[in-house]
DNA sequence: TGCGCAATTGACCGACCGGTCAACTTGTTG
DNA sequence: CAACAAGTTGACCGGTCGGTCAATTGCGCA
């Protein structure tokens, strides 16, 4: 019996990727970016992963992986109504992104849209790789308007699409946010939040 | 006096420029690929810009004045209803999005949007002009919100930050459809606007 | 006609890109 | 201990990247 612990190189090249794709994109880091910043060389980065696209999609998995595990989990899985838990993930995106961009001098936005919108159209595999995480996204933000809806919160609805319009509102001001580089635009437009939750 | 027509090449090179970076991406598109899409020699791309990305920043521009001129002006500059001059854009872009989306096969979202989200963290030049078209393309809603609460089809309300809303919105559901591949997505998520501009 | 300048051409450049490879080290197991 | 696989190393590769340049062409104007 072996360990199934992955190799260290193995992780750090994986949270390079995630940390240097989300401060620049996919396209401007180059390999031997990601190799100097998890100090491996080049010979062992190809012997983990076949290609650069490789190491990104393993990357945003794991790093959806973590965040689902540490952030959404935590959220909408406690006692809370559907509406706090949905305040809830609001405020922590806002605080985590704000402390961001003091700490790096710049809005980052969302990693996952920013790979999205730069690579979509150019490896499918990224593109379905993502869908998959948005989909497991609105999973929640549905999970937590239904819970609303149940508890009289707000008025029964479709969530399915309720969740899809609010995941595209807070899309939206990630990129409003990146291109005004300015955390306050997210803070301003995420109260429309409530807005898409309590419609009809 | 000379005439102030720009020359043809120069002219190609900012079209060439406005559709490949649309169709792929900034990054993805060479230098050389640019010229043979405008049938232009390397020397004179760099006769007419100094660099790759001053010419983005010129196609965008132009991009932009033209679309404001061939779509934005008509819409929001007729007699019709700011609510109905709303419903009028989000008609359009979808038809547009729709077609593109079957001649190119694939749904192409928007391309300031793209742009940005590719670019604003790695050239502040860029990032500035896309904060100006954003803020451009936000005065046209925002008008068209004031015209609506003037004539009583919503509620009195801080109509500069609906139109930031409404355009968050809309920049989300171009990228979700871009993830998704599917011009549906976006036909889906616009009925929300109009949540927004009747919000408080 | 001939001058002057914008536009055009294609050859050229060094840097860097993603990726390969054979040799070497290290840790595990029988 | 030997044997073997997993991991590591650094030199290396062809191709492409954004960008340069000197020579040439063509056009407006005196």
């Amino acid at each position: 019996m072996t360990t199934a612990i992955p190799s260290d190189t193995h992780g750090r090249l994986l949270q390079a990727t995630t940390r240097l794709m989300w401060e620049r994109s996919f396209q401007a880091v180059s390999v031997d970016d990601l190799c100097a910043r998890a100090e491996a060389k080049k010979g062992s980065f190809y012997h983990f992963f076949p290609s650069k696209i490789d190491l990104a999609i393993a990357a945003i998995e794991n790093s959806w992986e973590q965040t689902r595990r540490g952030v959404f989990e935590p959220i909408f899985g406690d006692g809370s109504s559907g509406l706090a838990q949905l305040q809830r993930l609001i405020d922590m995106i806002d605080e985590y992104q704000s402390y961001l961009a003091t700490e790096k001098g710049a809005y980052l936005g969302c990693p996952f849209g920013n790979l999205g919108q730069e690579m979509a159209r150019q490896d499918d595999r990224i593109r379905v790789t993502l869908q998959k995480i948005f989909d497991a996204h609105c999973g929640y933000l549905e999970a937590a308007l239904t819970r609303a809806e149940q508890a009289g919160e707000i008025q029964a609805g479709n969530n399915r699409e309720r969740a899809k319009k609010i995941f595209a509102l807070l899309e939206g001001a990630f990129l409003m946010g990146k291109v005004a580089n300015d955390p306050q635009v997210f803070r301003s437009i995420a109260p429309a939040v409530m807005l898409i939750a309590a419609s009809e």
